[in-house]
DNA sequence: TTAGGGTTAG
């Protein structure tokens, strides 16, 4: 007995201690098998041993008994193989062995969902009546529904046969349902000497996970009193709904009335550590970990991994992942994966996502969101139709956001619809920031219709909902609807913020709404100096230039480059040399390697014919090492992006994209036009000098689509630099002689071309 | 031998 004694109690930390038991004891061949297999069992649940080896020790059994039955289900119930118990049960009836009452509970416990075959059963050996076998059946109605049933049962009793944990039961249950209203109904059907601490975690948990916080700690403060679950359902709820410095707080308050944290304390506290992203902050937990001398289970080391990767660390978070060897779970893997994904590493993030063996929807949406903020979207929706053949995890939300995004900044309507149509195949439902996404992309890819329908069709709209659409109007030179869009949410009470007045500003200075521009600006309570750049920039598009040039002086603020760019930008328009230079000379000394900034002064000089002095500028770019950086365009045609460079060969129907330029351009000379010439090139008869410097990526893109697209249709064109002046002429004429619409957007803004006019004709 | 809390993607 004493042996059995020391199985019992023995230390015995890990699964190696437990086969040299296993081993010593088959070896001493003792009569009690019955009851080492049960305490062996016992450790396996504890150390969560395989379920091979569990089933082994299991087995040893030579006549078993109840116990060792009781035993078997623990463990299965502890690492959740509830598909293991029904057969278990068969087992136990083969065998004619005869259940306690104690094995039921355990039994309807374990099984899970098919446990509610076990109701009639007990009912049958009249069971029902005991306590604990009831509350086990109120519980798996309760947790698997349907919950009627379980209220049923709890009605069917007096209330003194009632016990607290079938209200407790009752109320966790209306929660896990989403049925608030009755939860907090039952709660207050109880008397308060009925209800216990985990009647009121239970509250508390509730409205945590409702991320209505206000009624959690509502409930939280009310408590009589607490225990390390009630701490830490308040501590969960802060840190999952983002108020990482209310658990924080909250943490503190734990400490100070002196509540032993224990794993999920600090679980909690890393994440909020996380959610904040401060270094420093991150540092002093760690000491503190070190100093409580935590011992940190598989959750700690999960949290930790993520709060170092997202405090800037990724050495210690490597450090981790390696060290957690077998033990990653998927979650692991993902926080690494987009660990690296965060700071822009997609090759050693990719190189994770493809060792993983069971990729899961977060995998996916780790890997797709990595590519889409990290400008490759052609990648990462390449990744997302992947993931649709792979059929190993369904899109959600989080997918279609990354996705729908990434056609935005390609531009890619067809494909954007494409997008959604899959939203509703697969019947994805959107929160706002799914809806902010559509209307994003409509609005990018010029679709301002479906992007104002849209956010009308929302029932909620917040902040971001009315800067993306407010973005949208000004990309398009809509200022009087970025007005009314600004005015409307002010109704709806939402407060614009410093985006918002960007994006109104920029509309007004696109649609050359000096006045109202103005009177927007006044009303900003505290304008930045983003906000003076919009209104210098608006100033000086409508050719105020000397009160652009006042208010940049008088600026509470240092003028930043924004400032100086559109007062440059504004010298282009107008044609004022001495003012561009003023101007650029100022931004030569704020950012002296922006390439921008050298071609627009050279543009400015090439307008006024004074090409020595662009040629001076040309050789300052070259003695600074500096090259204009190359802008590619792109256009959509049958669901497929093409992408075009300048001077651009690789293209399979270069030669027919050839071809049409030079038809063109004979077409041009005919009707008496000047063909088009790069910004810097002297005269026309240097033209064909452009093909070797090479033809601009925007007139390629446009040849390629003329080429293969339809009469009828408009063609949509992406640039990622901004159109310059000349390929604006051209594309003019090209619209004319060619009798088509064309879109173009621009890193920033539209140019609808038609007839031989732009949309933006006060513009150039 | 009742009931309550945990890590990843936007």
């Amino acid at each position: 007995m004493s042996l059995l004694n020391n199985i019992a109690t023995s230390r015995i930390c890990n699964l190696y201690h437990l086969t040299q038991l296993h081993a010593h004891l088959i070896h001493l061949s003792l009569h009690h098998h019955n009851q080492w297999v049960a305490l062996l069992l016992l450790h396996c649940t504890r150390l969560h041993a395989p379920p091979a080896y569990a089933a082994s020790i299991f087995h040893a059994a030579t006549h078993p008994y109840i116990h060792i039955f009781t035993s078997m289900l623990k463990y299965y119930s502890q690492i959740g193989a509830h598909t293991e118990v029904v057969p278990l049960y068969k087992h136990l009836q083969c065998l004619g062995i005869k259940p306690d009452i104690p094995f039921y509970p355990l039994l309807i416990k374990s099984a899970g969902k098919a446990s509610l075959m076990f109701h009639a059963h007990v009912l049958k050996l009249g069971y029902v009546h005991d306590h604990y076998i009831r509350n086990a059946v109120i519980g798996v109605y309760a947790k698997y529904g349907p919950i009627e049933l379980a209220r049923k049962l709890f009605d069917e009793m007096t209330d003194r046969n009632r016990i607290t944990a079938d209200w407790n039961l009752m109320i966790s249950g209306y929660w896990k349902w989403g049925n608030e209203q009755e939860a907090s109904r039952i709660f207050h059907l109880m008397a308060d000497s009925e209800r216990n601490v985990i009647t009121w975690t239970t509250m508390v948990t509730g409205y945590a996970k409702l991320r209505n916080l206000d009624s959690a700690r509502l409930y939280f403060d009310r408590m009589p009193e607490r225990n390390v679950i009630s701490w830490n359902a308040m501590l969960s709820g802060y840190a999952q709904s983002g108020a990482a410095e209310e658990a924080l707080t909250l943490f503190n308050d734990m400490i100070d009335s002196r509540n032993e944290p224990d794993e999920t304390t600090w679980v909690a506290v890393i994440s909020s550590c996380s959610s904040l992203g401060d270094p420093c902050l991150a540092e002093s937990l760690i000491k503190k970990l070190y100093r409580n001398n935590v011992h940190s289970n598989h959750y700690v080391k999960t949290a930790l991994l993520d709060m170092h990767a997202k405090c800037g660390n990724l050495e210690a978070a490597q450090s981790i992942f390696d060290q957690l060897g077998v033990h990653r779970s998927s979650i692991t893997w993902n926080a690494m994966i987009s660990a690296y994904a965060r700071v822009g590493d997609l090759a050693s993030a990719r190189d994770l996502f493809d060792k993983m063996e069971k990729r899961d929807t977060v995998s996916w949406n780790s890997i797709i969101a990595g590519y889409a903020q990290n400008g490759e979207s052609l990648t990462a929706i390449d990744l997302f139709k992947e993931m649709i053949r792979s059929k190993d995890s369904r899109a959600d939300e989080v997918t279609m956001l990354s996705v729908i995004s990434a056609c935005g900044h390609l531009g890619a309507l067809e494909l954007g619809n494409w997008a959604v149509s899959i939203l509703k195949e697969n019947s994805i439902n959107l929160s706002i920031s799914g809806y902010n996404s559509m209307i994003f992309m409509y609005s990018r890819c010029g679709s301002m219709k479906d992007a104002t329908r849209i956010f009308q069709e929302m029932a909620t709209r917040d902040l971001v909902s009315y800067n993306t659409l407010i973005s949208g109007y000004a990309a398009h030179g809509h200022g009087k609807e970025s007005i009314e869009l600004l005015s409307k949410m002010k109704k709806e009470g939402i407060k614009p913020d410093r985006i918002t007045y960007i994006g109104v500003l920029t509309a007004c200075s696109h649609a050359g709404l000096l006045q109202e521009g103005q009177k927007v600006f006044e009303s900003i309570e505290v304008p930045e100096v983003d906000h003076y750049a919009c209104m210098i920039d608006l100033l000086g598009r409508v050719g105020k230039l000397e009160e652009a040039t006042r208010l940049i002086q008088s600026m509470p603020m240092k003028p930043h480059a924004g400032s100086y760019g559109s007062l440059l930008n504004a010298s282009r328009i107008h044609r004022k040399v001495r003012l561009g230079e003023l101007a650029a000379a100022k931004l030569f000394k704020l950012e002296p390697y922006n390439t921008g900034n050298y071609v627009l002064l050279s543009n400015i000089y090439a307008l006024a014919g004074r090409w020595e002095d662009v040629d001076k500028v040309r050789k300052t770019m070259r003695k600074q090492g500096l090259k204009k950086s190359t802008g590619w365009s792109w256009v959509e045609h049958e669901g497929q992006m093409h992408k075009f460079i300048v001077g651009d060969r690789s293209h399979e129907k270069s030669d027919d994209i050839y071809k049409l330029l030079r038809e063109i351009r004979v077409k041009m000379r005919r009707e008496g036009y000047v063909a088009d010439r790069s910004c810097v090139l002297r005269d026309v008869e240097e033209e064909d000098k452009e093909e070797i410097v090479g033809i601009h990526s925007e007139k390629l893109a446009i040849c390629f689509a003329l080429l293969v697209s339809q009469m009828g249709t408009v063609i949509r064109v992406v640039k990622n630099l901004r159109v310059c002046g000349d390929c604006h002429t051209s594309i003019k004429m090209i619209s004319k002689l060619e009798g088509r619409k064309i879109i173009v957007r621009d890193n920033n803004r539209f140019h609808c071309f038609s007839n031989g006019l732009c949309s933006c004709k006060d513009y150039w």
